[in-house]
DNA sequence: CTAACATAGTTTCAATTGCAACTAAAACCA
DNA sequence: TGGTTTTAGTTGCAATTGAAACTATGTTAG
C-alpha cells in the first residue's frame, strides 16, 4: 500500500496548516472590524499604525516597517490619500521620495482605531493566562527567526532553488 | 496631541500582526517547496493530504477537512484530475456528488510528499524544545477556539454586523 | 405527482495581488 | 560633464481569489 498507515499525516495535527488556518480566521475577523468600523483594509491599517507612531516616513520605510511589498504600500497610500487620511509631500532633499504623514483626519481615526485594535487583541488573547502570553511571545520570536533563516537557505530558498 | 504617547501601539508587538507575518513567511516557504519539488499548490497539497488518508471523499467533505471553500477545492480537484493525480466518479446514490480518490500516480506522489512535509515541519520546529511544542499546540487550540467563538459573536461577526 | 426548496459542484465576474516593466530622480564614475 | 547604474515609487498585466449566479440533482410538502 502506498498509504503509510504506520505514520499517517493528519492535516489537523500538522502545525503549518494549523497556524495558517488560525491566522486566516484571525485576519478575517480583524479585517471585518476595520472595514466595518473604519472603512480601512488591513494594509491601510498597517500604514496608519506606523505613521501614527513615527512620521514622516517614505513609502519605502513604511514598506519595511509593515512587512508589505512596495506595490501594496503604494496602493494603500493612494487610497488613504484620496480619502484624506494622509498627506504626501515630495522630499526636498530627494525628490523621488515622498514624506508621508497622517492628516488631522487620519490622526483622528488613528486615535479611534488604536483602542479598538487593542481591544480585539485583548479579546483574542483573553483565553490565555499571562504566562501563556509570555510563552506565545517567546515561541513566535523563535519561529520567526527560524523561518527567516530557512527562507535564506539555498536548499529551501524562496522561488526556484 | 492625537498620538497616545502614553500607550503607543507598536505593530511589531501586536500579536495579530506578528502571527500574520510569521504565517505568511512560513506559507511562502512551504508553497515554494511543494511547487518546486512536486508542482503542487498548497490547495492541491491539502486535497492530497486528506485523500491520502481517507477516500473516497466528496468535494464538500474535502472542503470541510481542509478548511478551504468549495470554489478553491473545485479548482484544485480540477487541476489534479487533469494532471492525473486523482480520479472522480459520480456517486451512484447521489449523482450531484463525486467520489474523489487519489490515482496510483497521486498515491505515489503522496508517498513522496508526506515525508517531505514532515521534514519541513521538523525543520521549522527544530528550534523548539519538546515542551515548547506542547505549549504551542496548547496555545493554538485555545486561540483557535477563541477566534472561532469571536467570529460567531454578532458584534464581531464576519461580514457586515 | 409536481411545485417549491435545498444541496453539490461549476462558472462568471469583479476585486486583489504581485512581478516586471516603466518613469523620474539620484548616485556614481570616467 | 555626460553617460551608466541604482533607487523610489507607479502602472500594466496576468494569475488568483471568492461571492454570487448558475446547472444539475435531490428532497420535501401539498
Amino acid at each position: 500500500m502506498a498509504i503509510p498507515d504506520e505514520d499517517p499525516l493528519f492535516l489537523d495535527e500538522f502545525l503549518p496548516y494549523r497556524l495558517s488556518v488560525l491566522t486566516n480566521r484571525m485576519s478575517d475577523l480583524i479585517a471585518g472590524i476595520y472595514r466595518e468600523r473604519f472603512g480601512l483594509t488591513v494594509a491601510e491599517w498597517r500604514v496608519m499604525a506606523v505613521l501614527g507612531l513615527e512620521a514622516p516616513l517614505s513609502a519605502g520605510e513604511v514598506s519595511q516597517r509593515t512587512a508589505m511589498d512596495k506595490v501594496r504600500v503604494s496602493r494603500a497610500v493612494n487610497r488613504m490619500s484620496r480619502a484624506g487620511l494622509l498627506a504626501r509631500h515630495r522630499d526636498r532633499a530627494d525628490r523621488r521620495r515622498q514624506q508621508l504623514a497622517l492628516s488631522d483626519r487620519g490622526r483622528a481615526i488613528y486615535s479611534e482605531i488604536v483602542p479598538v485594535a487593542r481591544a480585539v487583541e485583548a479579546k483574542i488573547f483573553a483565553s490565555l493566562e499571562p504566562a501563556d502570553r509570555g510563552a506565545l511571545d517567546r515561541l513566535l520570536v523563535k519561529l520567526d527567526e527560524r523561518v527567516k533563516a530557512l527562507a535564506d537557505e539555498p536548499e529551501m530558498g524562496p522561488k526556484h532553488g
